[in-house]
DNA sequence: TGACTATAATTAGGCGCCATATTATTCGGT
DNA sequence: ACCGAATAATATGGCGCCTAATTATAGTCA
């Protein structure tokens, strides 16, 4: 079962062929996108029976304590994306009945997004299952397991920190000062 | 250094404050997904910097050793989407001059796409980059940390795949004969 | 007050991916 | 030779995400 994608397997194909860097580390990081790939399909799949994408589930849940609402500013700040990104969202949510956007705020540039009863009672079935989901996914997972785990990815987490570095200072190098413009990320 | 996306923490501090499911076992899984979310945005920056994006390179290294062209059912083959989606990129590729669409073949239904130079050159520079790119990540992984590593998501795949199954038994279960929508993936 | 600046939400446009048409061409069978 | 089925590429429209531009409103300060 070592399910790889399959640019992932032409890629590795090649580079066999090639015997350029180690491949034994490419299949892994093959295998690691690959998993979490199929994770995020499989989310998507499961979200989709409720007319739901992750990011709109996640506003959902954002917002299903709040009666009196939060608005795109915040949703966006507590969900990580963009406001634009937010926009787009809610226009799905609310076509789809799951939100309303009351506007007649103090502030007039503001507007309130909160759930419908659709909205409510959707997002409180579906955190349930969706944190079991996720939970599920480690069935049979010791502490140690996870600890091991947890480590093995924190120090690819430090190799790719420190990819970026390195590929930022090459690239100041060649022009001149530099701003890098990956300080974002 | 626990690196978590921002929807992920919020999700996190729900569960634990209901007290739901294992906790540890959604943290696991969320790491697991902000380290290759982390991945395939480098990925991404990575690539735009030559105008590509990671379905572009891939199109462009399958061409790379294909002087007389690829036609776009077999690079959908071969990259493992659709051809609508070959038919996207191409244009992209084309307008930025990396390839050529070619007519006038024997079956005149199909085209030929290749490299240009251009194309060729960038195949050949970035495949290394890429590579190389790829396996720094594992730097420093031994053979034994590389297997436990591919023990561990092993298990999680396993875990996947019987929740599928549940799932689809259970929505079979519902509504009769049920067909299984999710054969395909 | 009036101009400037900051902030809120949205729009516009782009990308990659998909599913579902649509159009052109080929091929098989009668 | 012709009809219908299969196949190739593309068009269309949707989704989620992004950045940059736009519009409305608020706050500041000379």
């Amino acid at each position: 079962m070592q399910m790889l994608e399959q640019k992932h397997m032409a890629l590795l194909a090649e580079a066999e062929r090639r015997e350029r860097a180690p491949t034994d580390n490419i299949r892994a990081c093959f295998e690691l996108l690959a998993l979490t790939g199929a994770i995020d399909r499989d989310c998507a799949v499961r979200l989709a029976r409720h007319r739901l994408s992750e990011g709109k589930f996640v506003l959902l849940f954002l917002l299903h304590d709040k009666p009196e609402g939060l608005s795109p500013h915040e949703l966006a700040e507590r969900a990580g994306v963009t406001r634009a990104t937010i926009t787009g969202l809610l226009d799905g949510l609310e076509r789809d009945g799951f939100i309303v956007r009351r506007g007649g705020l103090s502030d007039r540039r503001k507007i309130a997004v909160a759930l419908t009863e659709v909205g409510q009672t959707a997002a409180g079935e579906l955190f349930r299952e969706h944190t079991e989901w996720v939970a599920s996914l480690f069935q049979g997972f010791t502490a140690a397991d996870r600890q091991t785990l947890t480590g093995l990815l924190q120090r690819i987490w430090r190799n790719l920190e420190t990819g970026k570095q390195q590929a930022g200072q090459e690239r100041a190098g060649k022009q001149q000062i530099g701003q890098d413009e990956d300080a974002r990320a």
